[in-house]
DNA sequence: TAAATTGGCGCC
DNA sequence: AAAGGGCGCCAATTTA
């Protein structure tokens, strides 16, 4: 029994609503009732909420005590089909889906909140199109399910908007939650790595110290944090060097770099994680990024601030669950390579990733003598676009072995070497070339089918480039690379979908407080711990099924019950 | 003077 | 072992 409704919220704190039915249109007149949250809060049976935008309506109904099952955010909807049709970049709002559908003038999406920085002042997104009356809200709708039905596989792009949809739910509800923090354990952390600080600000003592070590080294003040200042202090004691990066530096035979490289590491957690950060991030023991489900071109999350994403491991420590709970956090398993797997429908690579254990190290004893470096570099090459080094010997190896995979991702790049659009499994788009211009036509999607090894090279009797600029090379490196991350988010947005259901269902007080690519933490009381894994290990393996159909495929996690961040793994 | 770019490094 | 993909963040520098 599904139940969908139609949902927006008026001026006044209301809201219209109406039932739909399969094509997208009411099945009974439109209400109006007095209270956003009670009229959703009233209708239990409803199973999905067919609403503009989880951002402007979901915050408002969690802040008062109420979840819904599933929604589909028109808005994400109109960002993945206009991304599909190769028109990524034209206005993504319901206001302009509108406006395209009776040949209006298209308004321009409002600007992207630049968050200032380190501060959440900016809780307000402009609601474009807020205004735009109901019965347009639900034209745009019934025209959305026409163009999911219009692509090349609407299954799988139905698939993507709900889980994208669904991803808006998540992110909404960790926005709420938060990541347990402990600001004094982050302190101390702080402390240790960085020493005091000093009254009139600037940096703490250790950091000085070192600065003053790098000096001496080089028997001139020099400031480690300057790389201009750093080259040419180099070039003074007769060492060229192209760039200060630390792998760079760490060739090098000379007393500076010791203290440079512990300095430069020291100071990236001063300004990025440093005691700013915990000012302006951390309040009453929870951390609250804002998840943008979505944020990257290929499906990755990002968050608008705090860098939630790249918490380095060593202030993992201050992740510590509340007394009495624990934290389970479960990474999924060589992620990209199993989603290679599923998605070239390699059978030597399928074989490979069909067991739980090491992937790589499956990998190496069929094609690498055991070497399971060599292998990881490999496929890892594989799938970035290695142009150089060892990982191109290996990658013969691996293009020996497992054809049909290193054939998927060479077409993939052959396609953006042309300035062809790729897609992730489910449907996610490539940006169109830059500079390709709005001829749509430049962007003849890849194939739905992937190309078996003997086809690669053959295949679309399409012109050949003798050579490609290296402008096209860098757009082949992406779209290669785009194919595998994009469809690993497919399957994550899937895990997080199930997940979020699964927990919901079987009644427990566990939350999802943190997601990060291929990572989860779930909070929840200790004697919950072991459902928790349970429910993770389950949710991985309905996430593979529904994303890649029947597949040999298994996405195992490692999962760890702790008490904070930093002892796992 | 503000916005955009660059270099570097954190995470995946 | 080599320096390939995606991001965000910071400070400095360059550009408008």
């Amino acid at each position: 029994m599904t139940e969908r409704w139609a949902l927006a919220a008026t001026e006044s704190g209301g809201a219209r609503l109406a039932p739909l039915g399969r094509t997208g249109l009411p099945t009974a007149p439109v209400l109006t009732e007095p209270d956003l949250v009670e009229a959703v809060r009233s209708r239990p049976d409803v199973t999905r909420w067919v609403w503009r935008s989880t951002t402007e309506i979901y915050p408002r109904l969690l802040a008062a005590g109420v979840t819904v099952a599933r929604c589909y955010d028109i808005e994400v909807a109109e960002s993945l089909l206009l991304g599909h049709e190769g028109r990524l970049g034209e206005p993504r709002s319901a206001a302009a889906a509108h406006a395209r559908l009776h040949n209006g003038p298209v308004p321009p999406d409002p600007l992207p909140r630049s968050a200032e920085r380190g501060s959440q002042s900016s809780l307000f997104e402009p609601r474009s199109g807020a205004d735009l009356p109901f019965d347009a809200l639900l034209q745009v709708y019934a025209e959305q399910l026409a163009r999911h039905d219009a692509t090349d596989r609407p299954g799988r792009m139905r698939l993507l908007t709900a889980a994208e949809s669904a991803g808006m739910l998540v992110a909404a509800e960790m926005n709420r939650s938060g990541l347990p923090w402990r600001a004094d354990v982050h302190r101390d952390v702080l402390q240790e790595l960085l020493g005091e600080r000093y009254a009139g600000g600037g940096e703490p003592r250790r950091l000085a110290e070192l600065a003053d070590e790098v000096s001496a080294a080089f028997g001139r003040r020099v400031r480690p944090d300057l790389p201009a200042d750093v080259v040419k202090a180099f070039a003074q004691a007769g060492i060229k060097v192209r760039s200060t990066r630390r792998w760079e530096l760490e060739e090098l035979d000379h007393p500076a770099v010791e203290p440079l490289v512990r300095y430069k590491k020291l100071y990236r957690i001063w300004t990025a994680h440093g005691w700013s950060w915990l000012q302006d991030w951390v309040r009453d023991g929870r951390f609250r990024p804002e998840y943008q489900p979505g944020g990257t071109v290929s499906g990755r999350w990002t968050t608008n601030g705090g860098g939630a994403l790249q918490i380095p491991k060593v202030i993992r420590r201050a992740v510590v669950a509340d007394e009495g709970w624990r934290l389970v956090v479960a990474d999924a398993d060589q992620m990209e390579p199993r989603v290679l797997a599923a998605i070239s429908r390699d059978p030597g690579l399928m074989e490979v990733a069909g067991h739980d254990g090491d992937l790589y190290t499956a990998l190496s004893d069929r094609a690498f003598h055991g070497d399971r470096d060599h292998a990881k570099l490999a496929l890892l090459g594989a799938v970035y676009g290695q142009t150089s080094g060892d990982g191109l010997k290996n990658l013969a190896a691996l293009r020996r072995r497992f054809p049909q995979a290193v054939a998927y991702v060479d077409e993939a790049a052959k396609a953006g070497e042309e300035g062809r659009l790729v897609r992730t499994w489910l449907g996610r788009t490539s940006p169109p070339a830059a500079g390709s211009g709005d001829d749509g036509e430049a962007g003849i999607p890849q194939d739905d089918e992937p190309a078996d090894g003997s086809g690669a090279h053959s295949a679309d009797g399409g012109f050949t480039p003798g050579y490609a600029s290296s402008d096209a090379r860098a757009r082949g490196r992406f779209t290669r690379n785009f194919v595998v991350q994009g469809s690993a988010a497919d399957w994550a947005l899937l895990l997080l979908a199930a997940l979020r259901q699964s927990l919901g269902a079987a009644g427990l007080r566990a939350e999802l407080v943190f997601f990060q690519h291929d990572e989860v933490i779930v909070h929840c009381p200790l004697q919950e711990a072991d459902a928790v894994v349970e429910a993770i290990r389950a949710a991985g393996e309905l996430a593979g099924r529904t994303a890649f159909g029947e597949t040999p495929v298994r996405f195992p996690f490692t999962t760890a019950v702790v008490e904070r961040y930093s002892d796992a793994k």
